[in-house]
DNA sequence: AACTGAGCCAACCGCCGAGAC
DNA sequence: AGTCTCGGCGGTTGGCTCAGT
C-alpha cells in the first residue's frame, strides 16, 4: 500500500542550513549525482527531510546558480513576462539562466511589486489604477443595473480586477544577457504575401527567448521579431515561404539581429510609457473564440478563463517543446486579431457578459443567491 | 544605546499531477 | 482500484539586517 514515507517529519532538523550540512549535500551531489532525494539525508548524513535537501540544492546550492543582484535588464524581462503570463516563476525563471523561481518570486514580492505600485501600474493586471478605476465606473454607471446583480454592488469588482492575473499577451522586453530585444507592446499583425506561394501570412511580434520563425532580416521590422501563422496550412509557422528565415538555434536570448539594431538606448525607453499602455488580448483570442463556436461550444467560460486555458496550453508546449512554434496554433485559422479589443477587451466585461448570460438563463436560482450585502 | 518597523530572503507549507506500490 | 509518496510549483512565513527615531 504506496510508498514508504521519506522521513520521519517529526524529528528532522529544519530551519536555516549550516555550512557543514551545505558541505555534506554538495560532496553527497558530486558523488552520487542528483537523483532520489529522499535517499539524500541518509547517504548524506543529514537530519533533514529530503524535500528541503532537494530545496536547499536547488535554491542555493546549485553551482550555476548567481547570488548577485538582478540587472535592470533582468528586472524588466520579470516585469514583461510577469505581464504576460502571470506567476509562473518557474517558467520566468527558466528563462534566466542562474536564477531559480524562489529568487524571481521574492524579487517580484519585495521590489517589482512596490515598484510598479508606485508607478500607478497594477502589479497583477499591469493594468493603470486610473483604468482599473475607470472600468469599476463604467460597471457602476451601467443602465440595467439589474441585469449584473450583486456584482456591482460592492467593490469586489474592484478587487477582482485587481487581482485577476494579466491577459497574456505577447509583450516581452528587455531580455538579459542578450542581443535581442523586442520592444512592441503589442502584436502587430501584418499580412505578408508569399511571393512564391501566394498564401497569406499573418505575421505577430512575439517573445523571442523561443524557437521561431522571422521574417528576412532585410524586410523585419527595426525592433519586431515575428512569429508566423500560415494561413493555407493547419499548421502554424510554416517555412515553406522563401520570405521566412527559420532560426535553428533554440537557444534563449538569441537573435541575429544586431544589438544595436534592436536595443533601444536607455535613455530613450520610458517605461512609464512601455507600462500604461495597455495590451490587446492575446493574439488569436479572437479565433479561439470563433473556432469554439464553429465546433458548436459557446462561452461557457468568459474570455478571460477561456483564454488563461488555452495559454496554459501553449505555455505547457513552451516547456516541453522549448518553442513557441506551436505553441500558439489555433488550427490555422486566419488571425484577425484587430477587432478582438473590442468588446471582450477587459477581464470586468467579461465577467459582465457572463453573469448577465447566466442570470439570464438562470433568473430564479441566481437572483438574489449571491446578494451578500 | 535601545527600540521599532520595513525590507529582504531562505525555508517551509500545502496543493497537484504522475507514478509507485 | 485505491492509497500513498515524490517532485514541482506558487504562496506564505519566520528570522535576520538595517535604517530611522
Amino acid at each position: 500500500m504506496g510508498r514508504p514515507p521519506c522521513c520521519d517529519k517529526s524529528n528532522v532538523k529544519r530551519g536555516l542550513w549550516t555550512a557543514e550540512e551545505d558541505a555534506k549535500i554538495l560532496a553527497y551531489v558530486s558523488k552520487y549525482g542528483i537523483g532520489n532525494w529522499t535517499l539524500v539525508p541518509k547517504k548524506a548524513g543529514l537530519n533533514r527531510c529530503g524535500k528541503s535537501c532537494r530545496l536547499r540544492w536547488t535554491n542555493y546550492l546549485k553551482p550555476d546558480l548567481k547570488h548577485d543582484s538582478f540587472t535592470p535588464q533582468e528586472e524588466e524581462f520579470i516585469i514583461n513576462l510577469h505581464k504576460a503570463i502571470g506567476s509562473r516563476w518557474s517558467l520566468i525563471a527558466k528563462q534566466l539562466p542562474g536564477r531559480t523561481d524562489n529568487d524571481v518570486k521574492n524579487y517580484w514580492n519585495t521590489k517589482l511589486r512596490k515598484k510598479l505600485s508606485k508607478m500607478g501600474i497594477d502589479p497583477v493586471t499591469h493594468k493603470p489604477f486610473s483604468q482599473i478605476l475607470s472600468d469599476y465606473g463604467n460597471i457602476s454607471g451601467l443602465q440595467n443595473t439589474r441585469s449584473y446583480g450583486s456584482l456591482n454592488k460592492n467593490i469586489n469588482y474592484t478587487t477582482t480586477a485587481m487581482s485577476k492575473p494579466a491577459e497574456p499577451s505577447s509583450v516581452l522586453t528587455g531580455y538579459p544577457n542578450t542581443d535581442i530585444m523586442m520592444i512592441r507592446d503589442r502584436p502587430i499583425v501584418e499580412q505578408v504575401q508569399d511571393s512564391s506561394s501566394n498564401e497569406n501570412i499573418t505575421s505577430w511580434d512575439f517573445p523571442s527567448p523561443y524557437q521561431f520563425h522571422v521574417i528576412n532580416q532585410e524586410t523585419i521590422q527595426p525592433q519586431t521579431t515575428t512569429f508566423f501563422i500560415n494561413e493555407a496550412t493547419s499548421s502554424s509557422c510554416s517555412s515553406s515561404s522563401s520570405n521566412v528565415t527559420k532560426l535553428s538555434s533554440p537557444q534563449p536570448y538569441s537573435c541575429q539581429q544586431s544589438q544595436s539594431q534592436i536595443l533601444p538606448s536607455p535613455s530613450s525607453f520610458n517605461w512609464n510609457e512601455f507600462l500604461l499602455t495597455d495590451p490587446l488580448p492575446f493574439p488569436g483570442f479572437q479565433q479561439l473564440q470563433e473556432h469554439r463556436h464553429i465546433q458548436g461550444t459557446t462561452l461557457a467560460q468568459t474570455p478571460h478563463i477561456d483564454f488563461a486555458a488555452e495559454n496554459d496550453c501553449a505555455l505547457n508546449q513552451i516547456v516541453q517543446e522549448g518553442s513557441l512554434e506551436s505553441a500558439f496554433d489555433f488550427g490555422g485559422q486566419t488571425n484577425q486579431r484587430s477587432e478582438a479589443s473590442s468588446s471582450m477587451s477587459s477581464f470586468v466585461d467579461a465577467i459582465l457578459d457572463k453573469d448577465s448570460e447566466m442570470r439570464a438563463e438562470f433568473p430564479d436560482i441566481l437572483d438574489g443567491s449571491f446578494d451578500f450585502y
